[in-house]
Parts: C-alpha cells; structure tokens; sequence
DNA sequence: GAAACCATTTAACAAATGATAAAAAGTAGC
DNA sequence: GCTACTTTTTATCATTTGTTAAATGGTTTC
C-alpha cells in the first residue's frame, strides 16, 4: 500500500502540510521474525505497514498473548510510548518480510505543534484508532469465541491464511485447543 | 470536578484556546435514571462529568450489556458520533442524579479547524481515551474474571460502592451468577 | 524419500461459567 | 413494623473452556 494513500485516508491535508509528513518519513525493510517494538522499551518511532504483517503480542505468566494483528496499509504503534513516551507492554514481530514506513515520533510531534493541519491529522489518525479498539473491546465482551472466530473469518480472512492458528486462538481469547473445536463444529 | 481542571488535564492551553472552548460549554443537570444518549442515534454532544455516575449499554440479545462506567471527570462520548457522525451503539445512563459540562460537538469541531492548539487538545482527548480502551481490552484478553474484578475493586471501589453488581457482571463480562460466587470466594 | 521438526487436531478429564429457579437480604412506602 | 419490591446470594445441572498428552498432518533438510 502507497504512502500517499495512508496519509490521505486518515485526513486530508494541504500538499505543504503532506510533504512536511512524508519528509519525515523513510522507507525500511525487516525480514520475517524481526522484533520491531520491544517490551519495556520507549518506542521513539511509528510504522505503516507498506507490504507484510505483524503482531503485537504481551506475556501473561510464560505465554504470549496476541491483542493485534497489523496487515498493509494499518499502522503499527506502541501506545503507551506514543501517547505518554512511556515503556510499551507489547513486543511487535513481523509474521512475513515487511516493508514498512517509518516516522520519527518526536518530528511527528513538533509538526503537531506547527500546523494546525498536520494537528488534525494526528486527531483523526487515533480517533480511528479509537474506534478499532472500541470495536474489539465489544466484540470480545458481546461475542463468543465461536463468534469472534466467525466475524474474523467474515472480516479478515486473509489473517487467518497467513497466520498461524495459536496466534490467532490467543487473539480471541481461547486456547489453541478451544479454537481446533471450534473449527471442527463450523465445518 | 471543576471545568478548569478537566480541560487542564486534558492539555494546557493559552488563555484565549480555553476561554474559546469554555464559551462553547453550557452546565445542565438530569435525574438519576436518565438517557443521556440513545442507541442508533446521533448524539451532537459530549458531556463531562461534573457530579454523578452513568453507564453506557448495548443490548446482546434482549439483554444489556454495561461496557463502560463513568464519574466526576470523566468525559461521556458515544465515539461513532463524536468521530463518524454515525449512530451511536449504546444507550448512556445516568446511575445518579448528574450535573453535566455539555459540549456541541459541532462548536468543537469549527474550533479544531481554527486553532492549533485546540486541535491538540482534541488529539490528546482522544489519545487518552484510547489509552483507556487497550487497557480495558487487554484486561479482557489477558485476564481471568476473578482477577479483572480484583482490579476494579482496587482501582476503582467507588463504583462497586454506587453501582448495583448486575451491572458491574455484565461490565466484567460474566453473569451476575457468576460475579456473585466470585465475591463469595474472594471473602 | 526418510528423518526431524513444527503446526494442528483429537481425546480425556478437571475447572469455570452459564441458565434457571429458589432463597435470603436489603430497601422503600404506608 | 408489615408488605411489596428489588437486589444479591445459593443451589443444581448443563455447557463451555482449560489442561495435558498423544496422534495426525505438513514442511523442510539432507
């Protein structure tokens, strides 16, 4: 997915305020398997996914739980970093070679303090994140895992093909074992 | 809570930025057992919470389901609205008798356009908020009943307090039923 | 193509939660 | 203080999910 797409799809912005963004942003690449956030660590960069996918995932005890999947064209963010400049609690591995977008935090925020324009894009880019999380938060409260399964079937299909299954499980809050049931009945 | 400090918490700002959001902000006042917001509507405010307690609801079913509580400072917003001018998935309540800070989301978003540093306001509003969302979100995924009620007892005991455990289940995902054998245990 | 390795499913039993109903405790009005 | 009403707890049984382990299926490597 192409920069010029991401930046427009969150807020539209005048071509000087764009280019003030996309002068802070280089182009990187990392192969399957790289660490891209790290837990405990104050992230001092953005990503957007250009091409590949990812997970954020934390520990509970000894194993990892997955809250997050990212694909093209979704940004990869450590929230508490981000907003706070405080330690992450996620780790971010890359599930495929990626090509990615990075943007410094720290020239993202004295751009906010410049232009107004570049101030509402930032608004708009964590009220859309705001919503997904809404979204996700209901679901996991409303929804069963058999539903969640079903909706993340209906919804990200390609997640589920490129991903491996106890990622997935973790994601919806089931245990591998629930989520192989779970598959055998919906067949 | 006073306004003063609400907005103050949110992100300090000039004298003239604040007066011009103050201006747009009108006290009002609703009984214990009001609907503040509807569902399928959408609403053209956000609300701060000046005194009181409410809860926003969805329906699962013919069943409500709490998803969120609110109280002195705390800011009301049904997000699809507030970001997408689109209707609302769930009802707000007001558990007490209220005094409100009602802001017209369209005054908000005519200052967000014209002024800097009110539209970093609004960023940081909304960053907030999001950081609230994942922390609810991962409780959900990570932890197990008794202890996300553990949690709420510690960080929030005002609302076990003010708000009936019928309630406080469908908040932490569980049955009624289930809340109760878990208060009986942890005794 | 056999061996080694990883991912997924299946099986068996334990633990947690849901559903329904009834009992107990608490509150409000007269 | 009695009645009516609401909220909370307990009890019982069915269902779902977790845990552990083994079996199956797929991939990779040599």
């Amino acid at each position: 997915m192409d920069l010029d797409q991401i930046i427009d799809h969150i807020y539209p912005l005048p071509t000087a305020s764009k280019n003030a963004i996309k002068e802070s942003i280089i182009e990187t690449k990392y192969p399957k398997g790289h660490i891209l956030f790290k837990v405990n660590k104050v992230e001092t960069s953005i990503y957007f996914i250009k091409k590949g996918i990812a997970r954020a995932y934390a520990y509970s005890d000894d194993n990892q739980i997955t809250f997050w999947f990212g694909q093209e064209g979704d940004p990869v963010v450590s929230m508490k970093s981000y907003v706070n400049n405080q330690k992450g609690y996620e780790d971010v591995e890359l599930l495929e070679d990626c090509e990615l977008y990075e943007l410094k935090t720290n020239k993202l925020q004295a751009l906010f303090l410049e232009d107004v324009h570049i101030a509402n894009w930032g608004r708009k880019f964590v009220e859309f994140e705001l919503i997904k999380s809404e979204e996700r938060l209901i679901a996991l409260q409303f929804n069963t895992a058999t539903e969640r399964y079903a909706t993340l079937l209906k919804n990200y299909p390609s997640i589920i093909q490129r991903v491996q299954l106890a990622h997935i499980a973790s994601f919806l809050g089931i245990t591998q074992v629930s989520l192989s049931r779970i598959r055998a009945k919906i067949k």
